[in-house]
DNA sequence: TATGAATGAGCATTCATTCAT
DNA sequence: AATGAATGAATGCTCATTCAT
C-alpha cells in the first residue's frame, strides 16, 4: 500500500503556491520549478498532479474563484442588504487573500487572450457572480426582474472599478478608503448601509 | 551617408507591434522574435532600438498611455461636462484601439508585481488621470476642492468597472451597453448627459 | 503468507510486453511506465522484477532469442534437409511473432553500440545459430567440416537478407514471397526443397 | 550583412555529427546536446538549422542514403558486371563510412515503427536501390524483364544478409570475408567475378 | 507483492541577448 | 541600420529510479 496522499489536497496546495507566486512576482515568475519549490516539492511531483502547465494555471484560477465563492456569507438568516454589501465588499482587494485573487484574475485575463479554456472559466465565473448579485438586488428592492442584469452590472462595476484602481495604485487605497468609496456609491444608488464589522 | 531612419518612429512602430501581439494572444506570445516579426523586422533590429525586453515592455506601456492621453478632446472651447464625459467614455474598451490599451494595461499590471519601474509608470499615469478628472469634476460643479479626489475616484471607478466587466466577458458588452451603463451611473451621480456622437 | 507469484513467469510477461511495445512503436516508446502499463502493472512492480532498464532490455532480447530457439523442430526423427529448411524459414518475419523478434533484434543491435552486454548476447546467439546451421549443412552434405562456417554464413545471409528487405519495405514482402525467394536461393545452392507445411 | 554561412553545408555537418554519434554509441546517445557538441556547436545553433529532433533524424538518414548513392561508380564506360558487383559491395559495411551508414539505417528502421515519415524514406530508398540493381541484372543477362524484381531481391538479399551478420557479430567479419562470401554467392548465381581492387 | 508519491537528472525546445558582418 | 548566426540559460516536461507504505 503506497503512502496515502489526499490528491485533491495536494492539488489545492500546489494551486495555492502558484497563486502566491503570481501575486507576489507576476505570472512570468510562476514557472513549474518555482511553483514546485514554493510548495516545498520538486518539478516531478508537480507534474504528478498536473498534466501540464496549462492545467495548473486553469486549476489555480478555478480554485481561486471557488475560494472567493465559498467565503460568501450564508444566505439563510441574513438580510439581503447585508448579503449584497458583503458580496460587493468581498470583491475589493482589502486583504492579502483578496489581493491575491485579483492578481490571479488579472494574470488569467491577460493570458485568456490566447487560451479559450481560461476565457471560458472567466466568463462563467462572471456570469454566475452577476446572477447572484442581480438576485440580491431584487431581494433588496433595488431592481425589478427586467432590469436586474443592468443593476447588477452597475453594482459590480462600482466594486470592480474600485478594485482596479487599488491594484493600479498600490498604497493609495487602504481598506478603509476602498470601503468608504464603495459605501458612498451604494448610498447614492439607494442602498442604505448600516454599520458593519 | 547611412540610411536615415526616424528612431522615435521606429520605436513607436515596434511598441505598437508589441501591443498588438499582447492584445491578440496574451503577453506570453510577445517574445522578442514575434514582436520583431510582427513589425516586419528581425530580432537584431529590435535590440537596436531597445536595450532589452524590459525596456520594450515599458515603452509599449508608456506609448499606449500617451496615445490615450493624446486622444482627449482639446480643452479650449469645450464645455467641461462634455470633456468629462468624453474622458470617461475614452476609458471604455469600445473599439479595437481602446481594447488593445486595456489588454496592455492588464498585462503590465500583472507584470508590475515583479517590476517596480512598470509599477511606477502605472501609478503615475493613474495619478495624472485622477487629477485631470478631479479638475473636470470641479469645473462641472460635481466636486469641491476638498472632495475632488474622492469624486474623481468614484467617477473613474464607474468607467473602469464597466471596462473590466467588458474585458472579463467578451461579447457581452457591446459599445452601446458600455455607454448606457456609464451614462445611467453618471446621471445618478448628478452629471446631466446630453445626446452625443 | 504473501501472495505466491511465479517470478520467472512475471519476468517473461514483462519482457514480452516490452517486446510488443518495441515492435509496435519503436524502442523510444518502450519506457518503464509504458512497459509496465502494457503488462497491466505499475512502474514499482516492474522494478521489483528488474533491477533497472538495462536488465529489462537485456532480458527482453534474451527471452526473444530463447523463444525463437525453442521453436526449432525436434531434431530426432526429422530429416536434416527439413530441419535446415525449417530453421532458415524460421528466421523470416513471416508472422507477427517473428516480426516482433526481428524488431527487438534490430532495436538491440542499434542499442548494442553503447552496451557491451547487449553486444555479447547478440554475438553469442549468432554464433550458436551459425554452429547449428553449419552442423545441419554437413548433415545434408552441403558442407564439409572445413567449409561449414562459410556455408552456414551463406545460408544465413540468404535468410537474413530477405528478412531485412521485408523489414525495410513493409507490405512488399508477404510470407509467400519471402519463402519463394528463400527456396529458389536454396535450390541454387543445392538444397532440394520438397513441399512443406 | 551578417556572417555568411552555407546553410546546407552546416546542415550536412550537423547531420554527419548525428550519424557519427549513432554509429558510435547508439541512437539513445544522439541527443540534441551531444550532436551539437560533436559538431562543435551548441544546442541553440542546432535548432537554428533543424526545427526539431525529428527533422534532424530524418535529414541524417536521408543524407546518409544520398551519400551512399553518390558513391556509386559512374555508369558510363563501366561494364554492367563491374557496376553490379561494385553496387553490391557498396552495401557491405567494409569500412567506417559504410558501417556508419548501416548503423544509421538500423537505428532508423527501429525508429520507423513509430514514425511514418522515416518509414517512407526507408521504403523509397529501398525501392530505388532495387530498381537500380534490377536494371543492372538485366544488363548483365542475369535477369529478364519479367523476373528482374526477384533477381534484384535475391542479389540484395545476399549483400544485406552478409551485412547484417557483420553488424551482429562485430570482429567476425573483416572486409575480406565479407567480399569472399559475396563473390562466392554471386558466382553461384552466375555472375563471373574478375579480380578487383 | 505491489503501489504510487516523490526525486532529480536529463530531455527537447525556446528565449533574450550578443556580435561579426 | 540591419542581418542572422550563435550563445547559454531557462523553460516545460519526461524519465528511470527510490522508497514508505
Amino acid at each position: 500500500m503506497p503512502k496515502v496522499v489526499d490528491v485533491e489536497l495536494r492539488r489545492a496546495e500546489l494551486a495555492h503556491a502558484a497563486a502566491r507566486l503570481i501575486a507576489r512576482s507576476g505570472i512570468e515568475a510562476a514557472t513549474m520549478r518555482e511553483v514546485a519549490a514554493e510548495a516545498g516539492l520538486t518539478t516531478g511531483a508537480l507534474t504528478h498532479y498536473f498534466a501540464d502547465k496549462h492545467e495548473l494555471l486553469l486549476t489555480t484560477f478555478q480554485a481561486s474563484l471557488a475560494r472567493r465563492r465559498s467565503q460568501r456569507p450564508p444566505a439563510a438568516g441574513t438580510p439581503p442588504e447585508a448579503l449584497l454589501l458583503a458580496s460587493l465588499e468581498g470583491a475589493l482587494p482589502v486583504d492579502d487573500d483578496r489581493w491575491m485573487h485579483w492578481m490571479v484574475t488579472i494574470a488569467c485575463c491577460s493570458q485568456a487572450a490566447g487560451d479559450p479554456e481560461l476565457a471560458d472559466a472567466q466568463s462563467q465565473a462572471y456570469a454566475e457572480f452577476a446572477g447572484y448579485i442581480g438576485d440580491l438586488a431584487r431581494a433588496c428592492g433595488l431592481a425589478q426582474r427586467s432590469d436586474a442584469a443592468e443593476v447588477a452590472a452597475t453594482l459590480i462595476a462600482v466594486a470592480d472599478g474600485i478594485a482596479v484602481q487599488a491594484l493600479f495604485h498600490p498604497g493609495g487605497w487602504p481598506a478603509e478608503r476602498q470601503r468608504a468609496v464603495l459605501h458612498s456609491m451604494l448610498a447614492t444608488l439607494g442602498l442604505t448601509v448600516t454599520a458593519r464589522q
